[in-house]
DNA sequence: TTGAAAGCGCTACCAG
DNA sequence: CTGGTAGCGCTTTCAA
């Protein structure tokens, strides 16, 4: 309720005083600032966040716009941006924006446009034609985590580079029918699934072993990948010897749809993973290994960057994955020596 | 970039009046009011967030606060809130208070006390003392999801009474040594962890079992839970016949504990959690249903009715959870008709 | 080193 | 029904 004018008073200088003692922008004498700081935490002197926003142009808030929150990888995100965001000061606007949703269309055509922030992150959106449009004309710096795109900096793990390992790792084990389990052709999540399906194929390819390609579609989720892998493994005339999950979650589920059908893991069915998902410990599932989290701390950095300095060339931070030996995968038949 | 000014002489007409036909607010002829409107249209233009709150007192949005959003309850809450939100063109400001991080405190003493929003909607904070009187120094409407205040409105799920009718399920199939696993001495979430223990504590004592009562502690996630119920159950000579899971992470925990120790479920182990979570039904897991998307949206609509009307009384929303029967528990020896 | 005053963009009161 | 004007609470020239 104390406003700058009753800490002036109280403090025997003008507003003009005050708010320089307490933002240190300009020169006050150590004296009168430290009279002025002591008035304001007399009174529990805390800013109106609207009125230093509209006379400065900063809101010292940052917009996140993603389109679920209640998935692993998104939440991980979040709580890195949460936690850069906090160590600043700076708040946060959070923009669930679902896929196919009206109220993301909200999102697009109202909210965003408010400008509420000085700065957005926006996490695995994969904008169609028309909100890139929308997103363009906000004016303010944009920062990508996932995915691609030419108009802002980018923050992602390299898709293509850890299914491809993945895929290597199983290869190297003596492993020839090779399946790959997630996404759905018109997924949201397109372009990673797309990125890590052709990091697999390549391997195939490059292994000698293109005629084994086979991709098993399915949502990108745990249930999604139980469906799929059971689905897969019931074929017992056309079972693969190892899986490759678009991402841990539909390894997960496929290693629990193997238990279901008394297949062993590793022993009859090697299964890898990409993300190192919180649950990839307990199902002992290697798997390679990014870490979400610090993306969106990451994300955090370079949007600050962006806003400090107007016209600054956009960044693209691609992380390789790190491959988590653990124990859902193993030889068949004579293991050949690794890569 | 256009203001209000703009619009106005775009429609030849003052400030004030552009003002009015805009947000509906006093007397405009229909005349220059869609006159206005087409101005504003064509300008594209969008009040500033921040200017508008000054001048109301009002900054439509609304503050959240949650220990974690990377927990499925959590972010199903968040998720609700989120789209009551949207529905009303209210903003979301995320505060991530993570139980004795600095940046906690930090939330706190800072973050909150700036007041950047018409209300606040707490989801299972339990707050510690300290906390709790920064809390009502905050003078804006507060809503708790999950736990109890004697201060603010609550929307919750009656916990006692789903862990009871989880255990009363249990006995009616036959059950007597039933354990109840989940929850630790000093879990943040100590309120909720507690009140589903007495529920199951009240219902085996009632059905003259209180000889058999036993918890399990564990921390409350899927990995807690495994690990928990992998002790538990892998000391043969005393391993109950059924398993009460604090929520249904727990439980499930539990099952792929039992799994790995080739204990069949339910035949050999029955298993009951609470929640209904996104994976209940892939385990064929029995449970207590509460929807926390829906207490998202309760605790917007209470919230929004406080804003509305200040000095309105306080809200209690108990909702009670909906048995729902899978196939993880059955009947063990002859089994009794059910309640 | 400090103070006075002019806005930031909008709403709301009070005349007309 | 409409326009002028005074703020909302803060920062920021510009003089002093």
């Amino acid at each position: 309720m104390a406003g700058i004018a009753e800490v002036a008073a109280h403090a025997g200088v003008s507003k003009a005083t005050a708010s320089r003692a307490l933002s240190g922008a300009g020169y006050v004498s150590e004296a009168t600032k430290s009279r002025v700081q002591a008035a304001a935490a007399e009174l529990g002197y805390v800013p109106s966040a609207g009125a230093v926003g509209l006379a400065t142009g900063r809101t010292q808030n940052i917009g996140v716009v993603m389109p679920y929150v209640n998935r692993w990888f998104f939440a991980e995100v979040l709580e890195g941006i949460q936690q850069a965001l906090l160590e600043r000061g700076l708040d946060l606007t959070l923009y669930d924006a679902k896929p196919g949703t009206e109220g993301r269309a909200r999102i697009f055509d109202d909210f965003l446009a408010r400008k509420r922030f000085d700065g957005l992150i926006a996490v695995g959106l994969e904008p169609v034609d028309h909100e890139l449009e929308r997103l363009t004309r906000i004016d303010r710096p944009i920062v990508s985590v996932v995915g691609s795109s030419e108009l802002t900096s980018v923050v992602a793990v390299d898709d293509d580079y850890a299914a491809r390992r993945a895929t290597e790792h199983l290869i190297a084990l003596g492993h020839r029918d090779i399946a790959f389990v997630g996404g759905a052709p018109q997924s949201h999540w397109a372009h990673v699934d797309q990125e890590r399906l052709s990091g697999y194929q390549h391997a195939m390819t490059e292994a000698g072993l293109a005629s084994f390609i086979r991709h098993a579609h399915s949502e990108v989720t745990l249930p999604g990948g139980y469906a799929a892998a059971a689905d897969l493994l019931s074929d017992t005339r056309r079972r693969p010897t190892a899986l490759v999950g678009v991402c841990d979650e539909v390894a997960i589920g496929a290693i629990i749809a193997a238990r279901r059908l008394g297949i062993q893991v590793p022993s009859a069915l090697s299964v890898a993973g990409i993300d190192d998902h919180e649950f990839a410990e307990m199902f002992s599932l290697t798997t390679l290994q990014q870490v979400p989290r610090e993306q969106g701390r990451a994300a955090v950095s370079v949007l600050l960057a962006e806003i400090a300095e107007p016209g600054r060339a956009r960044t693209e931070l691609r992380i390789p994955a790190r491959l988590i030996v653990r124990s859902s995968t193993a030889g068949i038949a004579p293991v050949e020596s690794g890569v």
